[in-house]
DNA sequence: TCAGTATGCAACCATCGGTTGCGTATTGAT
DNA sequence: ATCAATACGCAACCGATGGTTGCATACTGA
């Protein structure tokens, strides 16, 4: 009937790493979709991004704020209008953050593929070793 | 006043294409340590998981549920405990898939960065042409 | 048989992408 | 100078989702 150990009671922290940042900007494919467009232009107003978007000017303000505290994007203000372009060293940075974790799952996957054909050879030859 | 437009009426809608499935399990931070784990022991159960990783159970359960629909990670039944393990080939795909869109980044950087240079290059030997 | 352990299920909370509604500031024509 | 139009900001709200807690159920093993 249950009621064993109350199942560690640690609560998950923010823990927000710099580059964490920038990660978690360019991984939602909206804001990818957003910080494209912005690219392409070269420079652009929140309206105008919202014209071509399949979302809300509000919703890409909100992204381009993200985007903006991630440092991959700034924004000055003329006139009436706020005109956005992006940072590309920053950009750049971020691609290379993705490649890079990309580059780290195909490493491991090399180590456990490499460690599994070992393993079978070594089980042609003699049974199973210890655990 | 306002009382413009009303500011385009159209919605976002679900769009989840087969990868992106794949993208979205594997973009997520949590999830992707989980996995990571995973691939480290080789074979584990979510308690196991849980016990090295600073959320409960019940998180890595939902998370290895997501992986599962994801098609990253395959979970068998052994009596009372259900051992999960990494699919080499889909974790593969997935990898791929991140280096695609990094790799993808990087193009358009490097297109944008040969034009401004370009411009650059030709604002040295005339005057602004036309807009 | 029965305590212990591994899962499963449901309710709940905070955050986030997205929307709507409304207010304020700048523009530009009359 | 005025005033409608336009560009933006702010706040409230909604649904999905990462995370938690609480409890029930199912296997294990002395």
């Amino acid at each position: 009937m249950s009621l064993g150990v109350p199942e560690s009671p640690r609560r998950a922290q923010p823990r927000e790493g710099e580059d964490e940042l920038l990660w978690e900007a360019v991984a939602e494919p909206s804001r990818r979709r957003v910080l494209d467009l912005l690219l392409a232009r070269g420079d652009a107003t929140p309206t105008m991004l919202a014209a071509e978007l399949p979302f809300t000017r509000q919703a890409v303000a909100k992204h381009l704020a993200v985007l903006t505290r991630a440092g991959l994007v700034e924004g000055h203000r003329q006139g009436r209008e706020v005109h956005y372009s992006v940072r590309p060293e920053r950009l750049n940075a971020a691609a290379q953050a993705m490649a890079d974790v990309a580059a780290r799952w195909d490493v491991r996957l090399g180590r456990i593929k490499h460690l599994a054909e070992e393993r079978a050879r070594a089980g042609q030859e003699e049974p199973p070793g210890p655990r």
